[in-house]
DNA sequence: GTCTATATGGCGATAGAC
DNA sequence: GTCTATCGCCATATAGAC
C-alpha cells in the first residue's frame, strides 16, 4: 500500500467526522459517510459495529478536543489575564476551523447524556479540578468582583456562541463570508479587555 | 365538542412543537406526533400535508417567538441601559420556560437555511431596522465605547448561551437543578452591570 | 479485507371504510 | 374528520463470495 494512502479505518474516522459533524447522528446516512470515505457500506459495519458505535469514536474525538482548551486555565503558570487572553483567542480560532463541533456536542449530549458524563469525569483534567484552580488564581490576585464559574462561563459564552450562531448571525448582521470573518477578528482583540473589566472592582 | 378539549390541529401543533423541540426534524418521528396528540398518524397527514409543513409550522412559531424579544430594543422609548437590563431577564426567563428552543433554531437553520432567511426578512421587524436604531440611540447617548452589533451579539451570548448549554454547564459546574436556576438568577442581576461597563469609556 | 446481494425493520404517506 | 390497513421506500445491518 502506498505512504499516501491513509489506512482504511483512519479514512472511515475522517469520513464520519465530516458528515456526523454537518448532519448529526440522526442526520447522518451510512451510505454517505461510505461513499465519502470511498469504500462500501458493508465495510463500515467491518470496522464498527454499529452506526452508534462510530458516531461515538467520533463524538469522542470532538468532545476532548474541544474541552482540551479549558486546560490552559489550569497549566500554565502565566497570569490570570494572560490566560483570558489566550483562552479567547484559541476558542475562537478552533471554531473558525471547526465551525460545526459545538453544534454537534451540543446535540451529542440530547443524543447520549450519560456517555457525555463519563466523558467529562474520566477526563485526565476534570472540570472540579478546573473550577478549583481559577478559584485560588483568582483569590491570589485579590480579584473578587465576579464568581469564578461565572467568570468561566462568560468567556466562553462570549467566545464560542457567536460562532454557533453563525449561519443566523451572518443573515442578521448582513454579513458576507469576508465582513463576518473581520467582525470576529474585532471580537479576538475586544473580548479579554471586556472580560478583564468585569473581574476588576472598580 | 366539550371546551376543556382543543381543536384537533391545536392539539397536534402542541403535541408537534413537543416532540420537535426536542428531537428536531431528522430525530422526530410523526407517530410520536400522533401518540402525543392522542390522535392517529394518518390524521396528521390530513391536516398538514407532509412532515415537511408540519415542521415549518412548528419552526416559524419558534422562530418569531425568539426574535420578537430584540424588538423592545428598538419600539420603547426608554434609555438603553433600561432596555439591556430588560431584554438580559426577559431573554433568560423565556430560555428558562421553553429550554430546547434555541439549539432548535440553531439546528433548523441547517435543515433550510432559504427558510429562515425569508423568516427574517419578512419581519414586521427586520434586524436591519433593528442594528440602525441601536447604533442612533449609541450616539444620542455617547456611548462610543464599543459598535453596536458587537454589543448586540455581547447581550446573545451572555444571555442565551449558557441556557443552550445548560445540560453540559450543570455537569461541568457540578450543580443540582436547583443550584443552576440560582446560578442563572446571579446572571439575571450581573450581566447588565457587565455590559453596561463595556459601552461606557473608563 | 473488501465486495455484491439481501435480509429485516421502520418510516412517511396514502387508500378507503365509517 | 377520524380511523385501520397497507403501500413503497430507504435505513441499518448481515451473509457469503472472492
Amino acid at each position: 500500500m502506498s505512504e499516501n494512502q491513509l489506512s482504511t479505518e483512519k479514512r472511515i474516522l475522517e469520513a464520519a467526522k465530516t458528515v456526523f459533524h454537518k448532519k448529526g447522528f440522526d442526520g447522518a446516512r451510512m451510505q454517505e459517510i461510505a461513499d465519502e470515505a470511498g469504500i462500501n457500506k458493508a465495510l463500515l459495519h467491518y470496522y464498527f459495529r454499529s452506526k452508534e458505535n462510530l458516531f461515538d469514536a467520533v463524538f469522542s474525538d470532538a468532545f476532548t478536543e474541544f474541552f482540551r482548551r479549558l486546560f490552559s486555565l489550569i497549566s500554565d503558570t502565566i497570569p490570570l489575564d494572560e490566560k483570558i487572553r489566550y483562552i479567547c483567542n484559541d476558542y475562537i480560532t478552533f471554531m473558525q476551523q471547526n465551525p460545526f463541533i459545538p453544534v454537534f456536542i451540543l446535540n451529542g449530549i440530547q443524543h447520549n447524556p450519560e456517555k457525555v458524563a463519563a466523558l467529562l469525569q474520566n477526563s485526565p483534567n476534570p472540570p472540579s479540578a478546573i473550577l478549583k484552580q481559577v478559584k485560588i488564581m483568582m483569590e491570589a490576585e485579590g480579584l473578587h468582583g465576579i464568581d469564578h464559574r461565572q467568570l468561566i462561563i462568560n468567556i466562553i459564552s462570549l467566545s464560542v456562541f457567536p460562532l454557533v450562531a453563525k449561519p443566523l448571525l451572518k443573515n442578521i448582521l448582513n454579513l458576507s463570508e469576508e465582513e463576518f470573518s473581520d467582525f470576529i477578528e474585532v471580537r479576538k482583540r475586544e473580548l479579554p479587555e471586556l472580560i478583564l473589566r468585569s473581574i476588576h472592582k472598580e
